[in-house]
RNA sequence: GCGCCUGUAGCUCAAUGGAUAGAGCGUUGGCCUCCGGAGCCAAAGGCUAUGGGUUCGAAUCCCGUCAGGCGCGCCA
């Protein structure tokens, strides 16, 4: 359905249609700086102005008197400040409005969303940045699901890359472990995360390792065990083990798509022939690049290398492929097996290079994965300019729409700060104690581990729980300690600007008061608590005929306020999507949030005698609750029983 | 060298070209006869790095300067 702000908008563009071409200029609303600027404000005129080389006073105007009482819902219309057009709403049908409107599903739309996030090389556990991108990654896909897309999440594993050959030499030729040892060990991606850093630095001080590196990579690569098969395995044990930390934290996948799978179904192939054919692709003319088949980059100016000399794919090679088959423009599929299942019943399919055999249950009822119509790709800022050209290739290839599209949803990255770094037991290099932040990387070993951060952010919500609620029991305590450092680990990933760098430190991070999401809980929680204590009766009576006639001037203003803010849901959700703006909605939510706080420290619910008065802040009550819940699953923020 | 990004309160960050630049943390001072103090109220703290320009209007857009970060590989 129309949020009201939709119908006043499309209201206005057909009573201006006669007078001012409008074209595509979008007719927004906001809530102005200050209540005696009415309810809602538009700076259409100003637009208009510029347009038409006019006056914005005199525009404005124009367009008041046009509309002046025949906007539906609209009290009166007033300009301000030059140019400003301002609504006063009638206020007792908007409350009526909001409160019928109250659990209406949106309009389901007819296209599906792509979202790719997390994609971490499967070589050692996740760390902090991974958090951002998986943090980040979600909460895209449950905007667009709130929007009503249809939304399919993918996780692209690099099971092929040296990245997991060189854990693999680690371990059967640095540490010696023959492969039933290897799967003795308790904490894989764990244990890599020490060898990974190791195997590092004996690389990059030994070069006679080089060869026997270069070897692994080739075994696994002719199927050769036992590096073969332990790459299978390291890749597929540390995929769990990502699997499992996301999980914890509220994130589902549903397809895991494999690069082995995408080499392996020849899905290059089909592409080069496309880009060859339509002469996006050619051989080097660059003497030193003989052999190599590059594609001309327009931005950058430069010829990037997607077939190799000796006949082999670089990495934007596989990712060229990867995202035409995610439009379904290469005419290839992969196959499919069902992977896992989450505690809740969701499955997660995983790609496959070769149909099921018998002896593996085919799915209830295959599903269709790629296909989509539009593809976020969730991936740092550093790799802008891959993604950039993929956009480009897709152009050149002939599918402009597909182009339009694709989208790189970036990110700048995770850093440590020098001091988070000392206080890590870590050293700093040679120049680094000056510099603002410090980049995290795997290969150094230098970052927090996600699951390290997500223990002591629950660490931390255990103590706090226990301490207000003692009765509670340890299971109990467990569960809600859970619940809490999620909120705060989510929120603090989502409440940056995605240009900002979030110099990572511990005490901002594990913060559970103020701007964070344990105080976002802590208001629906006590309000919860309000509804609880509120017996079903008085719901019943909950009854706005008579508007807010009843409230004081004071409390009638707050009360209004925050019903408006919360017309705001779908804006917020679609403001955000549009322009990449997931912070909007963290700082949306904590508006609410301290609004609301603000009205019932003021105005306590159940202590009212006035049956008509305690039967407004219970309305209040009750559309706070549905609308910031859902915002809050937005967000993948879940509310505790209590905290 | 070329490209992208950033510079806002002591610190960490917001601010959809819009009305008096706002929060949190920290500092200082108040509020429990309470629906839970993970809360509420208040004070102090700003030449939005800097110099120009565009505009009815600039932290925001454009140009220059200074400072910092990240990219630019026959790695992924």
């Amino acid at each position: 359905m129309k949020t009201f702000q939709e119908k006043l908008g499309s209201d206005i563009r057909i009573l201006l249609q006669d007078a001012y071409d409008l074209g595509e200029t979008a007719v927004v609303f906001s809530i102005p700086a200050e209540r005696k600027f009415g309810d809602l404000t538009t700076t259409l005129p100003f637009f208009l102005a510029k347009q038409r080389k006019g006056k914005p006073g005199a525009i404005a105007g124009d367009i008041a008197s046009r509309l002046q009482g025949r906007l539906d819902g609209v009290a009166e219309i007033t300009v301000a400040g030059g140019g400003f057009l301002n609504f006063t709403l009638r206020r007792d049908d908007f409350l009526h409005r909001q409160w019928r409107s109250l659990d209406q599903p949106l309009r389901a739309r007819p296209e599906k969303v792509i979202v790719e996030h997390t994609s971490i090389n499967p070589n050692k556990s996740a760390h902090i940045g991974h958090l951002r991108n998986s943090c980040l990654g979600d909460a895209l896909a449950r905007c667009c699901r709130f929007l009503g897309y249809e939304v399919e999440v993918q996780n692209y594993i690099d099971d092929t890359g040296v990245q997991v050959a060189d854990v693999v030499w680690g371990l059967l030729y640095h540490r010696r472990k023959s492969p039933s040892e290897i799967r003795e060990i308790p904490d894989l991606a764990g244990y890599l995360w020490d060898l990974y850093a190791e195997v590092n630095r004996l690389f990059a001080s030994r070069e006679d390792l080089a060869a026997e590196r270069r070897d692994v990579q080739r075994k696994i690569e002719e199927k050769i065990d036992p590096e073969f098969t332990t790459c299978l395995y390291v890749a597929e044990q540390v995929l769990l083990d990502h699997i499992r930390t996301m999980e914890g934290i509220g994130i589902q996948y549903d397809l895991l798509a494999r690069e082995s799978d995408v080499i392996a179904l020849d899905f290059f192939t089909a592409a080069a022939a496309e880009l060859t054919g339509r002469g996006v692709m050619f051989p080097s003319a660059d003497p030193e690049k003989k052999g190599c088949h590059v594609i001309h980059y327009d931005r950058e100016k430069i010829e990037k290398i997607i077939v190799r000399s000796n006949g082999t794919l670089t990495y934007v090679g596989k990712d060229i492929a990867y995202n035409l088959w995610k439009f379904d423009l290469l005419g290839l599929d992969f196959h499919y097996r069902p992977f896992h299942a989450y505690a809740d019943g969701h499955p997660i399919y995983m790609t496959a290079s070769a149909p099921a055999d018998a002896s593996t249950p085919a799915p209830p009822s295959p599903r269709v994965f790629g296909r989509g119509q539009r593809v976020y790709n969730v991936i740092d800022v550093r790799q802008s300019y891959l993604q950039s050209l993929i956009g480009q290739v897709l152009a050149q290839l002939g599918h402009p729409r597909a182009s339009e599209n694709f989208v790189h949803f970036s990110y700048e990255m995770v850093a440590l700060t020098p001091a988070c770094v000392r206080e890590m037991g870590l050293t700093l290099e040679a120049g680094e104690e000056g510099k603002p932040y410090i980049e995290v990387s795997g290969r150094k070993g230098r970052a927090v581990k996600a699951d390290e951060l997500i223990l002591m952010l629950e660490e931390k919500s255990l103590h706090e729980v226990q301490a207000r609620n003692p009765g509670v029991s340890p299971e109990e305590a467990r569960k809600l300690a859970r619940v809490i450092a999620v909120a705060a680990l989510r929120y603090f990933m989502i409440k940056f600007n995605l240009t900002t760098v979030i110099a990572f430190d511990f005490k901002e991070a594990l913060n559970f008061e103020g701007d964070s999401g344990p105080y976002l809980q802590y208001t629906l929680v006590r309000l919860n608590s309000i509804l609880k204590k509120t017996g079903s009766g008085d719901l019943e009576t909950a009854d706005t005929a008579g508007g807010l006639a009843p409230l004081d001037g004071k409390e009638k203003e707050l009360y209004w306020e925050i019903v408006l803010h919360l017309s705001l849901l779908e804006i917020q959700v679609e403001y955000a999507l549009t322009h990449h703006d997931l912070s909007s909605l963290a700082a949306y939510a904590y508006g609410l949030c301290q609004k609301f706080n603000h009205y019932y420290h003021l105005f306590p619910v159940l202590a009212e005698k006035d049956p008509a008065i305690r039967a407004l802040r219970l309305l209040l009550v009750r559309m706070f609750k549905s609308r910031v819940e859902k915002l809050l699953q937005v967000m993948g923020i879940e509310i505790p029983e209590r905290m």
